[in-house]
DNA sequence: TTGTAAGCGTTATCAT
DNA sequence: ATGATAACGCTTACAA
């Protein structure tokens, strides 16, 4: 059925040996040998089998991702993205990514101390960090490899990729205070979240040193979809002095915002400036389109599976820090009489 | 360093036999042994090197997904879930998927081969199938095991997942025939994929069925994103006598479909008329809503997943074709006065 | 230049 | 009830 380096040697009348070296392209045999094998390997299909030759590199040649039990959905067209520069990362330094999901375990630690325990995978792609994530610091303590796309709260030292939000949500808080505004709202993901952190907390600092409004009441806490959004928006609508502009933690949320300012009859743009995170596609199709601070996603899934790569071959990684600047695109939801 | 059975051996002083069938609850080991050997793996942590099992048994216990290199985008929300459902069913029966990418190469048939010979993977799961599918085609030549999310034109007799795309087009054409559209437009995909193939066909029937207009320029065919569906459009909008409602094959289509009449002054629910297919989260926060036809992909994902499960475990599948029904969802983006 | 033998960690077969 | 032995397919000392 399938061919085997003995199949190969019993053909050419060498020992599997002879035949492994020749495949590998080894000085010590000779050339006739070695054109002889490669002919024939090639003639009778003949593929390594890979479980064997990682039994016997003690490699899995294999990055493992654990989806969260707290997200991202893989249906969110930004970690899609990021997913995509993961992959073809990887793959381009010929590793494969291997899939699983968390469930509703709250604490998935046993998940890669069973990952790593059965040799299953050479390293973890782990995404949305905590503040204090006990996933890193598990896999620190162990010593295990693995490129985190985020960071922590503590200086601990290991590999990320990670974007500056902060200087993103003051980029855009002066847009909108440029623009008038001195009552803005904050409409968030769960704070826990390491990126989430970076912003409120710039969003403070910045709300606080342009000496606008301060009020605790314009930062709303919701899930991070199109209808936490949605929901955290209908919050803010309903208090007596109602924020002149949202800034919403991600795209999709800021989507959700937007829906529910329309609802209201508001137009946004004019009666409300509405702004997101991240420059999905759908951003700039919205109507009216969506001013956001973009992020680079495939780019740091690419990134974070160079640096996968590295690691699991063996290879120093060159710069194990990496901090993305977003940039801030204006749209017609902060200006309406923009013409895109 | 990793514990082996062979430590587990050492220290409770059997042979590493009686070891393994201690831990798989064989019969014929007496239950002190049992016991014994069961504590001390638990104790030094022990963990199945899944690498040597499966070079033993012969199996991946691993599902593979090749991204075909005519999308779908992992950043495609509907594709998103799907994937979502196929990940939830197989790490439910112990196995894990593989992804990797085809790349930019036409002909992704040698790495299926690649990774069939290198017995990498049990088995695939087939996305995005095309009328005429070159992977179909070699994976029954092969008698591979896969299951395929798509039919193909041929009859040949393979497990998939499908859903009846005829129906649903059906529905539509006839919902807005009802609500008086003579002049309906077709923004479509590739037509050579299997799904907008059946959309096509329906809607030409359903068209000529209903008396409707049948201009053969009302069919335009585009890349399947929002800017496919937004370019389609505006070739839609510049015709003499425009359609009066527009069905795209994917809700991100239509969404660009909106956004396009959108820019163009046209007030979409009232001066025309636009529907979609999948219902994406997006669908429902749009503005106006999307009118469209549900397609259950977590489910489609779950099922591909069970059968998978099935086929990589020997297991018989029950139902090897299943064609789900999709149901219409009217929403405003057909029907302004519609309060949702 | 080539071959022999050992080993990666596990499971299955056959003795005992 | 337990253990020796072989096997899965491959790589790599070491020997010839």
């Amino acid at each position: 059925m399938t061919v085997t380096l003995k199949d190969i040697a019993r053909q050419v009348n060498r020992s599997v040996t002879t035949v492994s070296r020749a495949l590998h392209d080894c000085a010590d045999v000779s050339p006739e040998t070695r054109d002889l094998v490669k002919y024939t390997a090639a003639q009778l299909g003949y593929a390594p089998n890979v479980v064997a030759q990682r039994l016997q590199k003690q490699r899995t040649e294999t990055i493992g991702l654990i989806l969260p039990h707290h997200g991202p959905r893989l249906s969110d067209p930004s970690f899609g993205d990021m997913l995509t520069g993961v992959v073809d990362a990887i793959a381009g330094a010929g590793l494969d990514l291997l899939i699983s999901s968390a469930g509703d375990v709250p604490d998935e630690t046993p998940l890669y101390r069973q990952r790593i325990g059965s040799r299953r995978v050479d390293g973890f792609w782990v995404v949305r960090t905590r503040c204090h994530d006990p996933r890193i610091r598990y896999l620190i303590e162990q010593g295990a490899a693995f490129v985190a796309c985020g960071r922590v709260m503590e200086a601990w030292d290991f590999p990320y990729v990670d974007v500056d939000y902060k200087h993103g949500m003051r980029s855009l808080v002066q847009h909108l205070c440029q623009l008038g505004h001195r009552r803005i709202a904050f409409v968030t993901g769960w704070s826990d979240l390491t990126s989430v952190h970076h912003q409120r907390q710039s969003f403070v600092q910045s709300v606080s040193e342009l000496g606008l409004d301060d009020d605790p009441e314009l930062i709303v806490e919701g899930e991070m979809s199109q209808h936490g959004g949605y929901r955290a928006a209908q919050v803010l609508f309903s208090q007596r002095q109602p924020a002149t502009a949202i800034i919403a933690s991600t795209d999709l949320m800021a989507l959700g915002v937007m829906s529910a300012a329309q609802d209201q009859g508001l137009e946004v743009g004019s009666d409300v400036a509405v702004a997101g995170f991240d420059d999905i596609p759908l951003a700039e199709t919205a109507h009216p389109t969506l001013t956001t601070v973009r992020q680079p996603a495939y780019q740091m899934g690419q990134l974070a599976g160079q640096m996968l790569a590295a690691l699991a071959q063996g290879r120093p990684i060159t710069r194990p820090h990496v901090l993305l600047e977003p940039s801030l695109i204006i749209r017609q939801s902060t200006n309406l009489d923009l013409w895109l």
